[in-house]
DNA sequence: CCTACATATTGACAGACATCGATATGTCTG
DNA sequence: CAGACATATCGATGTCTGTCAATATGTAGG
């Protein structure tokens, strides 16, 4: 399972991972390697209680709002983000431990 | 320039990056985000004196010659791989540098 | 309920990419 | 130099993905 390639000490990679390991790294991975979704994690890592509102998103990515929303959906899907409703508005904040798991992963 | 944004504590996603940034970290992290080339880099990784050759990493990973060939110029373009022709045969280190920027952006 | 606004979904399209078979290039050995 | 073998390149193909405009859905406030 990917969660036991992503444990502990050293790096995840210093023993053979298996194909179907590699595709569930490769998948999460994916999610954030697209400077787009980099961008949008930074500001929401960086904002006030660590949670930003997808209205200020669009701005400062320079991408329509269907493409943010989308990008936010991808990560959401991949567990890098949190979305919470607050009325008319969609708060996203960014979960540590699944930055931590890719951290670890080549640590 | 994304060595800064690479640099030291915390993560390197503590404050909103620029598109040039976003851009040439989406493409490093790309190089890792396919599941061939993270067996290939645990593969090596792992392997005795941290190299491989070329000729012993096609069979574990499953997908033809020139396959292989391609994901280990992607990995080497993207400086993960060093290469080292010896004799007829061309083995491949990994560079725990390039690693560490990745651990440390996320860590 | 109707309007205004925020966000998501849909459909379309262009570019990127993983993969393969065929072939070229390179290196050693006899 | 010829043959064997390792690796790289080429060309083709199917799939994935980022992007947008148009539209739908959802959530207040009056």
């Amino acid at each position: 399972m990917a969660d036991q390639v992503i444990a502990c000490c050293s790096n995840g990679l210093a023993s053979p991972i298996s194909r179907d390991d590699a595709e569930a790294l490769a998948q999460l991975l994916k999610a954030v390697s697209d400077p787009v979704r980099l961008q949008l994690v930074s500001i929401i890592a960086s904002s006030p209680n660590g949670e930003a509102c997808a209205c200020d998103l669009t701005e400062p990515v320079g991408v329509s709002q269907p493409t943010v929303s989308h990008h936010l959906k991808v990560l959401t899907q991949a567990g890098i983000l949190t979305r919470e409703q607050r009325g008319t508005w969609a708060w996203f904040s960014v979960n540590p431990d699944r930055l931590n798991a890719i951290s670890q992963l080549f640590g």
